[in-house]
DNA sequence: TATGAATGAGTTTTCATTCAT
DNA sequence: TATGAATGAAAACTCATTCAT
């Protein structure tokens, strides 16, 4: 029926609706300090309904988490997909410049994933939530794993196992990301995340390339 | 006097007990979990005794990383200083691999340290403290960063700014520990931690190296 | 019409329905756990539909209730009316035997009997709800009252008031019925049910019996 | 020392005193509907104190009742100790009395006694205090058992087992107690609860003397 | 008649921190 | 210096009931 039809929209958009107001909420104030009747204040909603919608606190933060996720993975996808004849190396350099480019437009998301591995947080959610979140991340990861296969195989890169490798161009990445998201830590090692970026990929490229060995 | 020396000794060994048992009940029930009461009753102190010798809850956390921070620096100045005629390169290997080893040794001081940079934790603790940790953190990268310099000094690195190489590698490790240390990840992305240390250390330093040009 | 009278049928069928879910849960659960929800939900119909046949949870316990004392009462009236000749003492002895049966093949609704007198149910409840609970209760004890006055009729028994005395009697049956109710405390007593029940019974028949003054 | 005999005085006096408040909140209110904030707030401290002297509102409840039973039990030994000369019977109407003036005097508390047996409330205190609270409730029928033993050792009553006739007693008291203790159903019998508590212990007792065989 | 989404007051319990002794 | 009793704000979650459809 219609009606189904209708109810089935309206509850998916009161559902984002809660959503966006825990995402406003969560990054202002931060997970802990925000409260649950802040997202039912600022969704316009009256508490009971949320837990009509999420299960629990944490249940809404998986779900923004996943929601950040979901956004990484497009635009790595389309960065991925963009230019079909592009070079292995090249495609990583866009990738890795997308996952630049989204931890700065969306820090709030990428602390989030960053967060993620941490704390006490699989406990709070449940198992499915949990392996859904792993599985995207490691989505974005494929991405990787499958360039430098290509890479491989058009002689650009000299390396065996190719997820080791994307594992490790992948986790120097967030090491970068990680570790200049802080004021003070660049302002000590006087680097500027873009430089530094710019430096570490080109570091681990060296690595990978053909005349490397 | 003989009597304000003992003094101060004992107030150190208090001290001393309150932030082992703290470090007992936050490594075993999560920071979050644990209580001041829980501390308290370890340490066999009243609770009120706790807040002579600590500011706040958290403040006992940041001296516990402080902690930690010293007994990596510790082991990674050792690993510096051990052999004197160490090439660069082997010589960053053994700061990796004390590094690495730190991190299966103590997770649970690595994990704070990870931890660190994340969170409303900063707002938590006085900008001194907080500073001090920042500036434990950035020693460990020194020790790098001295050892890239003497490598390009020595012919063995081609690259030019040290800081920033020593800063890609040690993001590159932070990375790495961080990306292994989910199990579930490791079992999807089927890789081991040891090879896929092996790997990426490898890899960033094949693009350290002179011939890489 | 026809019509009306299938309407009619259906919308007690639905009610049966309903208070069958709701013996079950609560029963289960306990009146307090269970959620309407929890009744709904095993009834299969949705929540707004149980308070087109009840006016409020308390109310469907009420009729639980009302339930458990018709089912008594056909007992009990079975039980009187099973053989004509009998003796009061026969017939008492009877009737009894047909209450400790209830209470034991129906304990949850002889809980439900006995926990009728306590708390604050009754200001829960409409009066006429609970007046109905009420002259129900008052007719088993009617039959018992019958019994002894056919009793003083036949010289059976020495009591002057037979409504008295059957109250002494029926009290006499809830309090050992309740009083062995807990396992803990028949243990204590090391005292099991069915004896007590046979002793007290002797014990106030012997009572009322024209001997005994 | 005699800080720590004046701390502990003072701690007990103000767990009287959050007794007290609880007695008078949840008899005016009712259990379920007194909140902590209630008892709180009459005993003039803060929420968080009621919980540093008592596990739960159940908890709270549990020590009325055994406030309660200590009190009964007061009474009782003191009827029963009184005059030494009496004979098991007399001795008998004694308790007896004592228990109906009790109900009367302490209907809340008799009604928190009536109502232990039932309900979740076993499920909701630790079993310690659950077992302390039916140990104490034995005792008060003990005494009935040690009279009812002397009178067979007498030759007044003629039962094999002093335990089920005490039993049974002290059930009946039980009985006639809560039926009567409802008004309306007091009406519906047109019975009152003296006489009616005057012809049950006459039966009760006539059936115990030896006469009756 | 039936649905089920929405409500929002209500409740227990926790715990970091303070302060009189 | 040490105690530990007291605080009281805070916060997540529940659920009987209503009402628009």
């Amino acid at each position: 029926m219609a009606t189904n039809e209708r109810r089935a929209r309206e509850k998916a958009r009161r559902r984002q609706e809660i959503l966006q107001a825990a995402r406003e909420v969560f990054f202002e104030r931060g997970f802990h300090q925000a409260t649950v009747d802040d997202v039912a204040f600022r969704a316009e909603v009256s508490k009971g309904t949320i837990y009509l919608y999420f299960e629990s606190k944490e249940s809404i933060l998986a779900h923004l988490l996943l929601e950040g996720l979901a956004l990484l993975l497009a635009q790595l996808n389309e960065a991925y997909a963009a230019h079909q004849s592009l070079s292995a190396e090249e495609r990583l350099w866009r990738l890795a410049r997308t996952y630049l480019d989204f931890s700065q437009t969306h820090p709030n998301y990428f602390r989030l994933m960053m967060a993620f591995d941490r704390g006490r947080f699989r406990e709070q959610i449940s198992a499915e939530l949990y392996e859904q979140i792993l599985q995207q991340s490691i989505r974005a990861l494929d991405l990787v794993t499958q360039t430098v296969r290509q890479g491989i195989q058009a002689g650009e890169f000299a390396c065996d196992d190719p997820k080791m490798s994307a594992g490790a161009l992948w986790a120097t990445l967030n090491g970068v990301l990680v570790l200049m998201a802080n004021p003070l830590r660049r302002q000590m090692l006087s680097v500027e995340l873009e430089p530094m970026f710019e430096a570490t990929m080109a570091l681990v490229l060296r690595g990978l390339r053909r005349a490397a060995n």
